[in-house]
DNA sequence: ACCCCAGGCTACTCGCCGGTAGTCTTTCAA
DNA sequence: TTGAAAGACTACCGGCGAGTAGCCTGGGGT
């Protein structure tokens, strides 16, 4: 009881850090401003984190093993490279557009990260190529893909991706679900596999 | 030759301030850095700045009015919307890998713009976007194209080149000029053009 | 030889903000 | 009813860095 108490206020924190952080920046945002914010005062804020360089490093790594976790999960399911990879993709564009203020501020603010947090991610983001790259090895093997070099094709594809934490607005022309299904197609049609496109 | 040498040095300041602010970040660096680097003090980068702010924005603009203008001289040329567009995305690639530190500065620090500067340079970017979409909805007149969403995938290309400054490493795998013109291939393909690809 | 001035420097101010020490209050157990 | 401990606040420190005021110096013109 304590701790769920504990950790909904630890998540109130967070929730607030991830909205200012998108909004100003992480420099340009002071603890102040966060526990006003919150309707509380900064000394709390330590109750719940070391500083505010740990507060970045915990809005920004479980957001990143989300979306390995996608590709990871998609990748070991049944089915064709083909169905594979269009789960795989699928699934990281949603994590990108639900998670878009998280993705933003990781991708702005990785230089105020600890080092420590800062290789832990980018372990992550390692991982992350390498399983896509692998499901692009698979469908060339199989012969439903086409592709010339499969390490740029999978840095082109997840720059892709995460670039629409640049222009997705929830609530625009497009919902997320269709938006990420579109991608999916597109990041199909790079592979080489000859994509159908609805009238 | 008075106004040659004060160039020269404004230009001095500028290579050493993108150096650093790609290193460091924007906030990670002083003008006492930058100072410090080029063998003088921090008044003497006064005389060339208003400040650090305009220092950031004579980083930024240029490099992404060089963005635009690269796609919109290939959008002008005369050949298919085929021809145009791998010419704009193989152009646009190269801007991106040799202006690299200075990309990577402008999506990383944006929000430390002046509200000025950063509408100037959205207004840049949306022209970029725009011609993108024109030189796409072109080749779908014309039959070479298949594309479900023009928005979309402008959008799409435009990330998956911009990216490029997230990862590219000069004197890597791939030089400059291989890089560009296999992102030129992936593009096409995601126009639905059919592109062979070399043995 | 002397003056002048421009280019650059030294030495400062001032506000900001991350982090902390120590106090106050509220609640619960005995 | 009281004591104690937890939880949160008030009030502070100290460093840092953008920006500035005013001085110094060396070289060209007279």
């Amino acid at each position: 009881m304590r701790d769920e108490i504990l950790a909904y206020k630890r998540e109130r924190i967070l929730e607030e850090a991830v909205k200012l952080f998108y909004e100003r920046g992480f420099t340009g945002t002071t603890l102040d401003d966060i526990a006003a914010e919150l309707g509380v005062t900064k000394p709390f804020i330590y109750t719940h984190f070391r500083g505010k360089v740990e507060l970045l490093a915990a809005l920004c790594k479980p957001t990143i093993e989300l979306s390995l976790a996608a590709v990871a999960n998609a990748a070991t399911l049944p089915g064709t490279p083909t169905e594979r990879l269009r789960h795989a993709i699928t699934d990281f564009t949603k994590v990108v557009l639900q998670r878009q203020p998280n993705i933003a501020i990781f991708f702005r603010e990785e230089k105020n990260l600890s080092p420590e947090s800062l290789a832990e991610i980018n372990a992550l983001r390692r991982q992350f190529d390498h399983l896509l790259s692998g499901l692009l090895i698979e469908g060339v093997a199989t012969g439903e893909f086409e592709i010339q070099d499969h390490s740029l094709a999978a840095l082109a594809l997840g720059g892709m991706i995460s670039w629409a934490y640049t222009w997705y607005r929830a609530g625009g022309r497009l919902t997320l679900e269709e938006t990420a299904a579109r991608m999916a197609d597109l990041a199909l049609r790079m592979a080489g596999v000859r994509v159908a496109i609805p009238a």
